[in-house]
DNA sequence: CGGAATTTGTTCTAATACGAACCAATGCAA
DNA sequence: TTGCATTGGTTCGTATTAGAACAAATTCCG
């Protein structure tokens, strides 16, 4: 028994959380690509509506879009007029993203669109469900920073 | 109140599955990096490990791995010398892709250092744990394919 | 005050990633 | 058996994706 030929327990953890993002990216990427938006483009504009804009270093936070990514992607949105990029006042490092009326009106068209095609899918799952899921999936990703940092 | 401005109570955990797969993915892939391989090339050097090769079609579905993407990873791998593929005996349309002994000695080196890898940061969580979240996370993955067949 | 360490965003390279078009081989049905 | 839909892989175009090197601005500290 050579123990490169044993199967290890987690994965098939792990084969489920794969499986999980990938249908929802197939499931969620579909319906975006329809509304004219790759899912990244869309994460932008839907994480900067109803705001004032932000950093691209807060923005790619929150989309978890790496930085080197992110402005491609803002490239491309910039070319299309949905957004702006304004060097902040107080720190010229930083840029100042944010929708253009344009980019106002595409995101009150898609967004409340594709959150309800979302929503049909999550409702599968109760609200405690939910919870749960999200405390052990919290409690792995912590795990992996943890780890990381040994 | 309009109702692209209410935030939908799915966001939150739709943020941690999303998050819990990049930290994964950020940890396994440094160090498979490290190895001297992509995180896509591994995963064909891991599933192919200790069987007789399989075809494409099985290959991408075990690795989640589009067949257009598949094609590349393949052809670098060949370049390398670590697959082989033959075209299958009953149905000229299938490749058989199988580890060559190069291949299969690669796989002895990086697939139980990396499971080890892995496993560390998965002990955070117990059997009855994991067991539960690949419950819910099925459960998910489930409801994504039955919304998007409707 | 002044130079070193940090931070922010861009650029570059190699490798995915996905959908669509395409081709060869197979299966099916009239 | 002929004709056509289906299947398995490759190719193509566009858009990420990560990581590393880089430049400009800011902060930190002696």
């Amino acid at each position: 028994m050579q123990p490169h030929q044993r199967k290890p327990a987690y994965l098939s953890t792990l084969r489920s959380l794969m499986r999980c993002t990938q249908a929802f990216e197939r499931y969620s990427g579909a319906h975006v690509r329809e509304l004219g938006l790759t899912p990244a483009q869309f994460d932008v504009i839907a994480t900067l509506g109803n705001t004032e804009g932000m950093t691209c270093k807060e923005l790619g936070e929150r989309t978890l879009i790496t930085k080197g990514t992110l402005t491609g992607v803002l490239d491309r949105l910039a070319a299309r007029g949905m957004i702006e990029r304004h060097v902040d006042r107080n720190d010229a490092r930083c840029l100042h993203i944010s929708l253009t009326a344009q980019g106002v009106a595409l995101f009150r068209k898609v967004f409340p669109n594709h959150v309800q095609h979302v929503e049909r899918a999550f409702a599968h799952l109760s609200d405690q469900e939910q919870n749960t899921l999200r405390e052990h999936l919290t409690r792995l990703s912590d795990a992996f920073e943890e780890e990381r940092h040994r």
